[in-house]
DNA sequence: GGTTCTCTGCCGC
DNA sequence: GCGGCAGAGAACC
């Protein structure tokens, strides 16, 4: 567009085209490219293209690849075949080098994750709390979303676009009673909530979450400081990315996640809610920028 | 259990 | 910014 920036910007554009260039090789490869491969189609060594990648995706290409290839074999798993023909169809070289990461893979085995996984049964209430409307779902494993918006059809249907193959039940009167819960711990999460989640996203996602549930009631991180404690500094952007997929509000508190300079950054559910909540745990939204670090 | 591939720290240009 | 090496470790067969 404007020749004048040209220089600046060109090498980071050309990086992002070709790392977006390169993920798409990935996805629609039987088997995963060779990293040799994928750095010569970038023009780029290797070394220099893992590490580009790494700092661009927040993974490593092969991490990248492993996690399509989870993908693919849900993929697999929905449609007639047997279990041993979507483990080699989603391109692992043996049952064996599934089966032995089936739990992170999964959550279950193949045969349970078919049965359960595909027609999973999902129980959801929406109801009110001083942010709005808030809606909680849980599956058999735990509470796999929490939501939050002004009014409730926006909620539902994402929750339908999040698990569109599972069967949503609502209504249900003694979920109602979990739902309280959930509220009561919006409204006050210094006290906890002691309910198992379903926390479902990449390893990568599943790491920066944990770290954020290690960040107290009352204080603040910014996204740079939440990167350096899951041991990827780099990362600050991939970890934005992975705080903005959080499925779970409150309880995976990426409200607590603020710029360097403490001022409120973007927030899945409004930036007011931001505030509101973390005024409710004593932090003033401005002002305590110093995360401590 | 050996082989191949990946990843990272470090250095040089 | 980029290339390259060494060494450790993971993945694979």
């Amino acid at each position: 567009m404007r020749p004048t920036v040209h220089t600046m910007q060109s090498a980071t554009l050309s990086h992002l085209d070709a790392i977006t260039r390169a993920c798409r090789r990935i996805e629609s490869a039987e088997t995963p490219p060779l990293l040799a491969e994928l750095a010569r189609e970038a023009g780029l060594s290797p070394w220099h293209f893992q590490r580009l990648f790494k700092r661009h995706t927040g993974v490593t290409p092969r991490h990248y690849a492993q996690a399509q290839r989870a993908r693919r074999l849900r993929a697999e798993l929905q449609g007639q075949g047997s279990v041993t023909e979507a483990i080699y169809g989603a391109g692992f070289g043996a049952p064996s080098r599934f089966y032995e990461n089936s739990d992170e893979l999964l959550g279950m085995t193949p045969t349970a994750w078919r049965a359960g996984g595909a027609g999973e049964t999902i129980h959801f209430a929406l109801g009110e709390c001083s942010l709005g409307a808030i809606l909680v779902a849980e599956s058999a494993r735990g509470l796999c979303a929490i939501a939050l918006d002004d009014h409730p059809e926006p909620l539902l249907r994402e929750l339908q676009d999040q698990f569109p193959r599972a069967h949503l039940v609502g209504g249900d009167v003694a979920f109602e009673r979990r739902v309280a819960q959930v509220v009561g711990f919006v409204e006050l999460p210094a006290v906890g909530l002691e309910l198992p989640l379903d926390v479902r996203g990449s390893a990568f996602q599943q790491r920066v979450w944990q770290a954020l549930r290690a960040v107290p009631p009352g204080t603040t991180v910014s996204y740079a400081e939440l990167a350096r404690r899951i041991g990827q500094p780099a990362a600050a952007r991939a970890v934005a990315r992975a705080c903005a997929s959080n499925a779970l509000a409150v309880a995976i508190p990426c409200h607590r996640v603020v710029r360097a300079d403490g001022q409120l950054s973007g927030y899945r559910w409004g930036v007011v809610r931001k505030a509101a909540l973390l005024a409710r745990e004593g932090r003033s939204p401005q002002g305590c920028g110093d995360t401590g670090s």
